[in-house]
DNA sequence: GGTCTGACTAAAT
DNA sequence: GATTTAGCCAGAC
């Protein structure tokens, strides 16, 4: 058996957020059956490989609150733009528009 | 092996 | 209504 960590899943959650979407720790958190654990969310992702759009994980106000992690302030708000969602002021707009949950979409 | 921290969340004050 | 504390779990020192 491999480490398949909270890392691992967060991950593979991650990756599997569409473009154009984004989520939360407490939905990612909540998909670990740990809703409570979503500062483990924030923390693999702390440690994310490149591989991991993490820039799509903000916090349950929409805000890029691990912008400050990434490279360059303003790198996480032009990705998610990138992708066509709107970003201002570190907060995403239409968040509630945008918002991908995997509780939701997985297990629809 | 005990202690601390950490990209959060929600309740309490 | 805004600030603070408490809770969660897993890795790093």
């Amino acid at each position: 058996m491999k480490k398949n960590n909270f890392f691992q899943r967060v991950y593979d959650i991650c990756l599997l957020i569409p473009e154009g979407r984004v989520t939360t720790y407490g939905a990612i958190a909540k998909y670990l059956s740990s809703p409570l654990s979503s500062r483990m969310v924030g923390w693999a992702l702390n440690k994310c490989p490149e591989s991991v759009p993490a820039h799509r994980v903000v916090n349950r106000i929409g805000m890029l609150s691990g912008k400050i992690h990434f490279t360059g302030i303003n790198l996480m708000q032009q990705l998610l733009e990138n992708e066509g969602i709107s970003v201002y002021d570190n907060q995403v707009k239409d968040f509630d528009n945008v918002f991908w949950d995997p509780t939701k979409e997985l297990c629809l």
